[in-house]
DNA sequence: GCTAGTGATCTGTGATCACAGTTTGGGCGA
DNA sequence: TCGCCCAAACTGTGATCACAGATCACTAGC
């Protein structure tokens, strides 16, 4: 029984599909921001790029669309979605909410390793913040990296996917803007909430983390919306 | 210019796929609790029952697969997935969270007609559940409906998806009690919560709703757990 | 009588084909 | 030269075929 227990322990190593491939491929290409708003996508053209069939594609392209960060248009044209004003406030209030709620979990939660974790993640971002000739795409990971490691310290599995599909759905139009105004001044902020939020989880301060992290989320919308780069309603190309 | 500004008011009528078909008589199915934990699904039987290809029946699947609804063991078999009894009290705590959160926010800021809707919600769930001899699943499908006016005032339509979802991945082990211990008697509990819920919302107390809710979905769970019916970690069949 | 091997059958996955609908570009007419 | 129309090329959707791996029942061997 011993050598079946022992093996029973092992991760079930995991079973990579074509589909899955792809899936994280166009993940990445959303949440990079390569794949902008209003950008079409096909099926055969995206499958010859991978050189693939257009059967995986088809899988991942529907669960992206299941969560609605593609779209298929009754034209059956497929799509990253335009989020009017209204929307992407909608997202930003529910981040806030949701991922607050996290924030305060996890403040109150959080063990010793988690802490060191997430110290380690406000650093890494701090450094590539204040350097000389920071990297815009890495500051990006390194900031999504904190996030995730102040939620994985939250103790809700579901919790943490939901926040990572809203990420995913928010990623797009965050990403297009700061490819647009490389001259972000927000990183400033957000250094300031990131070192507020690490201040209070440290002290176990749910309501003070929370409050620090919607500062963050509420701040970068507020950037993007003044930009006026989201129209409302009609779709007009 | 009047004619395309009305014509751009009226809904694009839903261009509905056999995948969008199978999706959702698989949802049913899941979430009637006619799919019981464990239960496996087969792509071709499945196609063969709906009378359709296994094409569409595929891309229903790994949309549920996506939401967690449905897994792929790496023997590359489909069954609705066993939740561990932690996992089911992590999906019950971050339930009460996340629809804690809508139904404060539905509370304070509910109009008069989604005030009206609830309540004849709510009248309707009671009717049902102090009948004679009341319809079981009909009993679950008003409680749904009651729910779901809720949360449809919180005014945050990304919201209402997450808590969708939500729900679709606690159908079935919910439903699957409800079918195995007819003798229920949560309904009591039950009509209070939601009696307390409305209460609290016509006088636009959110902490208070909030309460109520969470309440309603502790000791559903509290309920279930007490069957002992979730096994944790050992999978055995 | 019981175990180990083995073949048939079923599984999901991926590729290819077929089709109806849309879009688009070029050519014809005015 | 401008506008319309038709046809070719695309779009996603669905069905069918092909394949590797897993499962299971059966049988041969100990």
């Amino acid at each position: 029984m011993n050598s079946t227990t022992a093996l029973a322990e092992l991760p079930q190593l995991a079973r990579r599909t074509l589909s899955d491939t792809v899936y994280e491929a166009l993940s990445d290409l959303l949440a990079s921001g390569r794949l902008a708003p209003g950008d079409r996508l096909s099926l055969r053209q995206s499958a010859a790029a991978l050189g693939v069939s257009v059967m995986p594609v088809r899988e991942a392209v529907s669960r992206l669309a299941a969560d609605g960060v593609l779209e298929v248009a009754p034209n059956r044209v497929i799509r990253v979605p335009v989020m009017g004003a209204a929307a992407f406030r909608a997202l930003a209030e529910t981040r806030i909410a949701v991922e607050g709620l996290a924030v305060a979990r996890a403040a109150e939660r959080r063990t010793a390793t988690e802490l060191a974790a997430i110290r380690r993640a406000e650093a890494a971002f701090r450094a590539e913040a204040e350097a000389a000739r920071p990297d815009r795409a890495r500051a990006v990971q390194l900031n999504r990296d904190l996030h995730f490691a102040i939620y994985g310290a939250c103790g809700l599995a579901p919790l943490q996917e939901i926040i990572a599909r809203l990420w995913l759905k928010a990623g797009p139009v965050i990403n297009l803007d700061l490819r647009a105004h490389p001259e972000r001044l927000l990183q400033g902020f957000a250094l300031r909430r990131h070192a507020e939020a690490l201040a209070a989880i440290e002290i176990r301060d749910g309501s003070g983390a929370a409050a620090a992290i919607a500062a963050d989320i509420r701040e970068a919308a507020a950037f993007i919306m003044a930009r006026g780069g989201l129209r409302d309603a009609h779709e007009g190309d």
